[in-house]
DNA sequence: ATACATGTTGGCGC
DNA sequence: GGCGCCAACATGTA
């Protein structure tokens, strides 16, 4: 599930439950669910991987994680897996072992929204000044960096990478600017083909090398990497993608 | 059946 | 106190 696109996804199928009233809340994850029952999903917003439910005076904060599942208007696993049960009077929303957490309205403004790269105030102008004050970062850890590119995840990270010919362990600062630049872009552009393709439930079939053994453009074996300070597994070509 | 994977957090040691 | 590294967690799949 997890990956930003995803969870836009999510969103997009959470909409319907907008405006309706809160008649039931259940589940095992450990916050006060009680005082959101009679309250009005007034909005759902999403920041990068993170949902959140905004109620009156407070909102619920989904994080799928690596696992998490959710469904609607059935509850379709086991009690034990079920975090989190918001019951409206047309449906219900199911959310299965993820991190679910209340959190105050003012928490939201703390937030850079302008990280998200799906989001309509993502500012490349402010992720490009971030880069820049860490030269030192390897690029594959600077992808995932949720700071920077909120919602990224690992096989976009891969996907990415491999579009604008840059090996994985690449230093941002041995970077040149138009590669920073491709950087910058296709993050948000591949996210957004990601949801695409997940929409029609085609995107591994558009994966070109993540978990991908040969290189589609020169037929040269992949290499399969666990690199950077987050030691996420990389897929990339030697030949065709660039160490700086 | 054992290992691994779309992710994050908390705790430990320095 | 802060930083960095790593174990822990959770579930489906190969």
């Amino acid at each position: 599930m997890p990956e930003g696109p995803s969870i836009l996804l999510m969103k997009e199928n959470l909409l319907p439950f907008v405006g309706k009233q809160v008649t039931e809340a259940s589940g095992n994850a450990k916050f006060d669910k009680e005082i959101f029952i009679g309250q009005t999903l007034l909005e759902i917003r999403t920041f990068g991987k993170q949902t959140y439910l905004i109620f009156d005076n407070a909102a619920i904060r989904i994080h799928l994680l690596m696992f998490g599942s959710y469904s609607i208007d059935e509850q379709t696993k086991p009690d034990q897996s079920l975090r989190l049960a918001l019951i409206f009077s047309t449906g219900g929303m199911y959310f299965y072992t993820c991190s679910v957490k209340s959190v105050d309205l003012e928490f939201l403004s703390s937030i850079d929204w302008e990280a998200d790269v799906m989001s309509d105030q993502w500012n490349p102008a402010k992720a490009k000044k971030k880069l820049k004050a860490n030269p030192e970062m390897m690029v594959c850890d600077a992808l995932m960096d949720q700071n920077i590119f909120s919602g990224v995840g690992n096989i976009i990270k891969n996907e990415v990478l491999f579009r604008i010919g840059v090996q994985p362990e690449s230093l941002l600062g041995n970077l040149p600017p138009q590669k920073i630049k491709s950087l910058i872009a296709e993050a948000r552009n591949y996210s957004f083909d990601f949801l695409e393709w997940k929409r029609e439930f085609t995107l591994k079939k558009h994966w070109l090398v993540h978990t991908k053994s040969t290189c589609p453009i020169c037929g040269q074996k992949l290499i399969k990497k666990q690199t950077g300070k987050g030691k996420r597994r990389s897929f990339y070509c030697e030949k065709d993608q660039t160490l700086y």
